[in-house]
DNA sequence: AATGAATGAGGGTTCATTCAT
DNA sequence: AATGAATGAACCCTCATTCAT
């Protein structure tokens, strides 16, 4: 019973490990059969095709990228403080699931997420983007461009995941304040 | 006499066409012959493989970059004006040149960079950098990390160039004081 | 069950039909494959690359040339009588093997030679070498230098099978006769 | 006046070292272009294609080969001290020569050769022809096929001369006396 | 004579996908 | 479900040959 779902995500996960040592191009379906420990027939009664392979892998990560982001969050929380979860849910995601990063960095640059869904939205995820929304529209923002909001908070900690050495909570939580203190209204 | 140097550049140019309508995968030789009006065969007079060709967009893109970037730079400038000259050059390079934007953040993402790096650094580049430290260092910044410094200013100025609309001179000026108040030491 | 053994027997058949008729240069894998009756990608399920179908074939063919030289050998045979006994078998296997001998002549003194030497030693055809080094050294020969001993013996039956017309057993017997009073010590 | 010989033996000479080193296959134009310092284009004007450069490299090998086999040859020699003569100078000619000896194997064994003229005969050479035939047929050898002569003669020279040390005059003359014993009439 | 960029058919090889077993 | 040999179009690249200069 829990074996397809096995052989999927094992499937999967060999995909992941292909495409970020090798990239899209170098990713041959024999070569994901040998590491799945799967035939390439076999792969075919999972997924209809390799972009298949690669679609699904997306939604995949995407799907956990998301709860981890929003792990510990609760409606009752306030804003700078659900906010702040959030940013170092981000950054520790980024930073202990480096592979699953550069693959999104890979997938969401290539033409291949064009072809892909535009994906149905979470709810949750939802409302804490109204949060980042500038304050005369409901969020608790400055007035500034959402661009330069999405960049300043989950572009910076997807940046400085990816720095070698790792930060300290202290060091987080500065640079989380100066962060906070450019972006947050008054 | 400039004809050498043209096929190489028309080579260049469709090959960076290519990479960003279709990805590094999908962009077969052949195809790019065609978009060059070159035969298969006379490009491997101007590069000795595919890989070639494609490590040699990126340092042609990233030179052009440089250039753009230290645009109207002079020695003479105080920090601040400096900066600012910097990332408002860098916001209009990667909001004029979004192919070649495309480009970089497919090459520098996927394992094609890891194979040719040189990393000549330029010398100007590297008195601008020598401002992005923290103050106690010799810069003009708070004590954060090069990685967040580096992150707030042309990581946002290349995520703002990303943005369906064109943000205004006046806008620019407005983030970039944000983002000035929020790394500036003091 | 033989099915894998063949298709592999059928591509070496071709590969050897095709050296002959059109050497190493002008002997293709498109064409090969056709003469085969396979695609050109199954043959890499067999052989790693056109070389390796070469190779394979100079190992193929050595093992059954080794294997017709010994034909009716025995350990218990006296020395003249067994070195007549493989030089006959040698001429009648290059004989009925031109096709053979002409791939082996092409390969031997081809440049691919040198890649694909492994030399592991048959014994038995260790035990006859050893009957032609000369008295002194345990064998039953003039103290001639091995190379001329081989030239005289085997090097002269691969000559005579490549004449036009084919030789009679009995002016065989006549012309080992004579080498064997050359050779032969005393 | 001399130039045009010079640059047509240059590349006959880069042809030969090419075949020798790489094969037929392997020993492309441009690469033949580069080792005679010449240009792609320039070959084309001293031979028709590169099959033609194959077969004038033959045919100059094949002239020189000629050459050196008769040399110090003189009418009035004994037929023994004329064969033993041009067996020495074909053994000389191939240790010296090892290069040419090699293409000449090359080519004589592969599809090459068909292809090619069959050649003028050598009216020297075919004086000395002559004495190898047996004796009742105007030479001075036994009643041997044509065939066995030629292989246990100049067979047996260039096998030797093949072998990785050199024979010196004394080892030689005493192969060629038993060699000349066992072919000789009576 | 000489150049070397250009051609383009064809070379060896790969790989997404299929299908008989 | 599973296998893995088989397919064949397409890929990257080579190379004999040509031709404008």
């Amino acid at each position: 019973m829990a074996k397809k779902v096995d052989r999927r995500e094992v499937i999967l996960r060999a995909m992941l490990d292909l495409v970020v040592e090798r990239g899209f191009h170098n990713a041959p379906m024999s070569l994901l059969a040998k590491k799945s420990d799967a035939s390439p027939g076999v792969i075919y009664h999972y997924f209809p095709s390799k972009d298949d392979v690669i679609h699904a892998l997306y939604k995949h990560v995407d799907a956990i990228k998301r709860e981890e982001l929003l792990r510990g969050y609760s409606k009752k929380m306030a804003p700078k403080e659900a906010l702040l979860l959030v940013w170092t849910n981000a950054y520790w995601f980024y930073r202990k699931h480096q592979k699953e990063m550069s693959f999104l960095d890979q997938y969401l640059h290539s033409p291949y997420c064009e072809s892909g869904k535009s994906g149905e939205e979470d709810e949750t995820i939802e409302r804490i983007q109204k949060l980042t929304r500038p304050k005369k529209k409901g969020g608790v923002m400055k007035d500034l461009p959402p661009e330069a909001i999405q960049s300043l908070t989950l572009g910076l900690a997807a940046d400085l995941a990816k720095a070698p050495k790792e930060f300290s909570k202290g060091t987080l939580r500065e640079i989380a304040d100066v962060v906070w203190a450019a972006v947050a209204a008054e």
